[in-house]
DNA sequence: GCTTGACTCTGTAGTAACTACAGGGTTTAG
DNA sequence: CTAAACCCTGTAGTTACTACAGAGTCAAGC
């Protein structure tokens, strides 16, 4: 399997693959006589793991120790689980933020009423004190 | 007010006001004879401004937008309430997939269970096909 | 008068997590 | 034989800052 391969089968461009491979996330595969980089399933594994971990908000070191655990003989499930368990809080948080964010818009255009005021209320709040 | 003033009374690192400046979010102030920089009230109302819509999400794009508006002599309320519907839409998509992923990481947690069998089986599900 | 520390200046480089070339080589289809 | 579709490396751009490096300025204390 080649690069393009790959990408197609993983839905994730080639740019990104090399990406990963550049920075350590993904192991480096096989070279063809010509230097065409060589897939094998294993690889297609690999990524596939590291790009769930994407949609799940991982950032590129937590996916890294995720690696460094896999990669063992015997990962450590104790090890995963309390990664999953601070990447939990952290999402929490965020979605705390977020939702912060949406009563706080909510509340800025219920004072727009209908928008068409002359002056707005809403740059006079954001700049007020 | 010099800039190490304005910071402190807006809680913003003195950096990040001259990276303001440099991008055009902040008007530039006068200058004394040495060379330092001279704010007044308006330039902290801009700042509050924009710190204010960062702590909502906006990009610096957004604020642009924002600034071109609020810096008319009559602001149009119509083009500010959009701004909000817009950046609304984009924060609950946000909202959405966090939760998605909270989802996810809760149901992984639980494949983990006691967190110590020997092979994992979040790394597998990961990993798988 | 001189030094020390706190402040200010400009400009550049680093961060995360990619994306998008530029400038080249290789392979395959017609 | 040539054109399209691949592949390679390496560098620069993105967002929203943060962190220096190397320099000038100012006020207080001895």
């Amino acid at each position: 399997m080649q690069i393009g391969q790959l990408a197609n089968r993983s839905e994730c461009p080639v740019e990104t693959i090399r990406y990963y491979e550049k920075i350590g996330l993904l192991p480096e595969p096989d070279r063809l006589p010509n230097g065409y980089r060589s897939y094998n399933d294993q690889h297609r594994k690999w990524l596939q793991l590291i790009l769930r971990c994407r949609t799940l908000g991982f950032t590129q070191n937590e996916v890294k120790r995720l690696s460094g655990i896999a990669k063992q003989d015997q990962p450590a499930c104790a090890d995963v689980r309390s990664l999953l368990v601070e990447h939990l809080v952290d999402v929490r948080k965020k979605l705390r933020d977020l939702k912060h964010m949406e009563d706080a818009l909510i509340r800025l255009k219920a004072k727009c009423q209908n928008g068409n005021l002359n002056d707005c209320p809403v740059i006079d709040e954001l700049m007020d004190s």
